[in-house]
DNA sequence: TCCTTTATATACCGATCGATACATTATTGA
DNA sequence: TCAATAATGTATCGATCGGTATATAAAGGA
């Protein structure tokens, strides 16, 4: 390639700006923040990345490689649907509260209220948090579909739910709850399993699996 | 009273001023956002209120006023926990829902990310945050003495758990949630209490009550 | 009537916001 | 060797941020 190479790595630096905007929120992380983070001055960063608003995506997409990733790779792993929600939640809080990155999610924190100029970003927010949901739906629907959920069982509503105690354990990260507290709150959650899939999982008829 | 005599109604301001910190948050709402919706220029703001921080707090107080005081009541005045618990969920799901006003709380919105020069608004915040679950956490423990939660219960961990729904229903209402599905994930929550309080609610010896 | 007091309106403060112009430096291809 | 290309560092852009100085207008008290 032509004219002079990078002297930093663009990885790296992404990776930095994901922190900020995980620690800060999307409008409160400022150039100035980002640049001093990523170790690059201003025109190197829009050279590398665009401007704010396409440096966010990428961060959010870095954050879904990294941090989500492995998660709906859980869930889906799982034997069970109450295993993998189980997953979900646990592991969610593990993110939430590892000590050497922010608090809660970074797709649930960075910008719920704000300016009205930045609408698209908080709708691009909302479609990410909708596939989170979308993923514990199709999970429950899977588990339906392997005899490990009741027939009767409401996916859309589950997920709905699930997902809504995924959100408030996100706030309840940022204002400091312990994992020992997140913890016992996902069990809560699980603990109306059964009445949310209409009674316990049915026993598979001997020799069917 | 010497001098001359305000033009504008301070609680009247006062309220617009809370519809755009609930609208927006604290940090996106700016000083010409305020200003225009309260119908008055800046030096009156600061005369009237102090520094936008001072008018948040009395917003937020006149939040606590308005829409939080009576889900309060209604907590406290339900017969049993389970109907106190019961009552915060629906109350707050009208107030996060209703057309007239934002949706979402303002106090679980309006600052989670931001500027480290606003930590103190967000401990502000994250206090009144506490506050409310305390008030879960007195009302299960009333359940217990008066006998319509049994005494294994944990009153702490419900208060937890019921608080980081009401939390996570607030993510739900900005993003778009209908009321009704708002409804059925506080009516998948309510489906816990029995096995989170310790099984169902002891018969009071007949003759007791 | 006139002075004191308070609110209003205009205009502006320094700081910071996101975003760039410009000149310089370093590298590749011809 | 040298033009073309791309990244860097500095310095700055106009817009907006929260917050005020200043002058004027409107009331009460002496």
């Amino acid at each position: 390639m032509r004219g002079r190479p990078r002297t930093f790595d663009r990885e790296k630096a992404l990776r930095r700006a994901m922190m900020v905007f995980w620690e800060r929120g999307y409008e409160a992380a400022s150039l100035e923040d980002l640049t001093e983070a990523m170790g690059i001055n201003r025109p190197s960063l829009y050279s590398a990345f665009g401007r704010k608003e396409d440096l966010f995506r990428e961060a959010v997409a870095l954050y879904d490689t990294i941090e989500t990733a492995p998660i709906v790779n859980a869930v889906e792993d799982s034997p069970t649907a109450y295993a993998g929600i189980e997953a979900a939640l646990k592991r969610n809080i593990e993110v939430f509260t590892r000590a050497k990155t922010p608090r809660g999610c970074l797709v649930t924190l960075a910008l719920l209220s704000g300016r009205k100029e930045n609408s698209e970003i908080r709708d691009f927010l909302c479609e990410n948090r909708r596939s989170g949901q979308a993923l514990l739906r199709r999970r429950i629907e899977r588990g339906i579909a392997e005899g490990d959920v009741p027939a009767k069982a409401d996916p859309d509503r589950m997920a709905l739910f699930y997902t809504t105690v995924i959100h408030g354990l996100s706030v309840q990260a940022k204002d400091g709850i312990t994992h020992e507290d997140l913890c016992s709150t996902a069990d809560a959650a699980l603990a109306a399993w059964d009445r949310l899939a209409g009674g316990p999982a049915p026993k598979p008829a001997s020799g069917q699996l």
